[in-house]
DNA sequence: TTGTACGCGTTATCAG
DNA sequence: CTGATAACGCGTACAA
């Protein structure tokens, strides 16, 4: 385009060297109050500024992170994406953000256009399988840190929630609730999160003395799709569930749709607890018990951390080890209770008294 | 960090000068089949991959381009988002996101950074007010596409959906089911597509000769809390509204907590249609009427646009237009009829048989 | 067909 | 305090 002003230009107007120029400018080394005014005259009647482009091929630093995700369109990932950027624009950096959809090749693509663009530091949600090209990179080559799932065998600093004790949580509320017959629609086979969910899920059910059915776990990919179809076949069963926990945000759309289809009422015949508590979950019909990730504050700290490796201000120990959040339930109305009336707590104006 | 290849090294390790190499490796210019090979394979050796920093300083290229959005968190903005970073991640361009929380400051801040960083061109949705800054860019200093809103007197190319129509089909639905005082909340005042959509709301209470009551029409400013206080106002009224236009998805919460709140039946007591129509506008409590965006589509679009006006490719005037596209309305349950039942069509195995 | 040399716009060092 | 000057890594006109 047109050409910018050159620092060139500036100096030339201003009647000084380049290098002077270049010193007021950047502010380091000496220079006179007058050659300094004359400087700071000439660059603002020319409207100069910096280029960015050539002072990173200097520096080796452009300011810019990496941010690779699974799918900006849900969210948790959304939140969590504007968590980072607010933090990051406030200390001056740009962040280039990019999906994986988590496909390894997507994301070994983006690794190195990310990389090879120079990014001063990446955050990244691992995909499963294939991580060699990401632990190449962790080998030195470009300050790391993971959200939401770590890599086996990696050690960089890792944000996530304690996604077992968030199903533990949603498992047991369903039990205490009298339910004993109840399905999980799982995500991703190997992604961390889906099987740390798993296992809470396991947990919960093996601590009270409920036997682990194989029938009543699905797949569900952490698509809404999937478990629009996982969620059919468990209403297909001789003996459905009596409720079903849903792995993720997206699916429970996918289960909801299909328990409505199959006129299956909520939570009078199944009740629903899912992962994820986006703004809409008070809205939905019924209000949707979930499990809530402080997923905005984790943007926040990926980037802290992902700074202080930047700067190698790593004088604070903790900025190398992984951080876990709790997240916590939030109890509304997708679940009822299989107990007789006496055994749960009195109604508070609700006409649905024993349902909460 | 620790020094990537660089292209003299491959050239020293190949034998050969650095132009040389440079020439293959850019596939340029005259080499021996030979030389290839042994730059070739000595690049692979050394896992070279070029300084795209400094190829930017050379050809003042970065195939990178900014996009200022108001929020990414909101579902309008996700998946627009989400249309254009498909569309460039494919054509080679990285994307840098902002948010500008429809402030002019922030606007002409990241506005700014993007500039500095010369990326090769913006994609961006103008906050209201101040566009000094915009303007002075779109004098052909970089390539420029506007999205979801256009700037008066700014002629760029422009990618918006029809929002006036939108709402009017919306306003329209609602009189043919009978109601007359209908109220909107509106959304941030001079923001085109809140004006615009205003517009529609009053043209269609117009054309069916219903008069338009300044008590009907409330701020909501685009935002969740605004719409929440604007709603409890309109149910103070004396003669409050028995249905009422939301012209965002962020205010339609809202709206519809301070109506739960409140104790009023939707739609029995008050119908609400919505503008925007996220994935879960259907499983609402009741499932929402709204009017539907293409707004994957519109980042695709945005993107094409710009890529045309970025390569020189606008042999096509199209790209030079504004391309404007027709919303739907998608009716679900959350209105009611106020015609007696046999002005209605007869009910389709539904209990709450004359909401549509 | 190949090598040389310059420039992109900064930053930063070294003489003066 | 100031001016020249050397990188940073790549693209490319020009000479060989």
């Amino acid at each position: 385009m047109a050409g910018r002003p050159t620092l060139k230009q500036v100096a030339e107007r201003a009647g000084v060297s380049l290098g002077m120029a270049g010193r007021v400018l950047g502010n380091y080394g000496y220079f006179s109050d007058i050659t300094k005014k004359k400087v700071t005259d000439a660059a603002r009647a020319l409207n100069y500024t910096p280029n960015v482009i050539a002072r990173s091929l200097r520096t080796r630093l452009t300011k810019t992170i990496g941010v690779l995700i699974s799918d900006i369109t849900t969210f948790f990932w959304t939140t969590l994406v504007r968590g980072i950027q607010d933090k990051a624009g406030k200390a001056g950096y740009s962040v280039i953000l990019c999906n994986s959809d988590d496909e390894s090749e997507n994301e070994q693509l983006y690794l190195s256009t990310l990389f090879e663009r120079n990014v001063d530091g990446l955050i990244v949600s691992p995909t499963p399988h294939n991580h060699s090209y990401l632990k190449k990179l962790a080998r030195g080559l470009v300050p790391l840190v993971l959200v939401d799932r770590g890599v086996k065998g990696l050690r960089v600093p890792t944000i996530k929630s304690d996604n077992q004790a968030g199903a533990y949580e949603a498992v047991k509320h369903l039990i205490e609730l009298g339910h004993d017959r109840i399905a999980i629609i799982t995500g991703i086979p190997d992604v961390e999160t889906s099987e740390e969910r798993f296992v809470g899920y396991r947990q919960a059910l093996q601590d009270k003395g409920i036997p682990i059915r194989k029938t009543l776990i699905r797949q569900g990919h952490f698509q809404k799709d999937q478990a629009f179809i996982a969620t059919q076949e468990l209403l297909r069963m001789k003996r459905s569930p009596s409720a079903i926990f849903v792995s993720n945000e997206p699916m429970v759309s996918g289960c909801i749709l299909a328990l409505k289809e199959g006129g299956v009422r909520i939570p009078e015949d199944i009740s629903v607890v899912g992962f994820d508590d986006p703004v809409w979950a008070s809205y939905m019909d019924p209000p949707l018990t979930a499990v809530s990730q402080p997923s905005y504050t984790m943007g926040i700290l990926a980037f802290d951390y992902l700074l202080a490796q930047i700067s190698n201000n790593v004088i604070d120990k903790k900025y190398l080890e992984d951080v876990i959040l709790k997240p916590t339930l939030v109890i509304r109305k997708s679940c009822g209770s299989r107990l007789t009336d006496h055994d749960v707590q009195p109604a508070q104006g609700n006409s649905k008294s024993h349902y909460c």
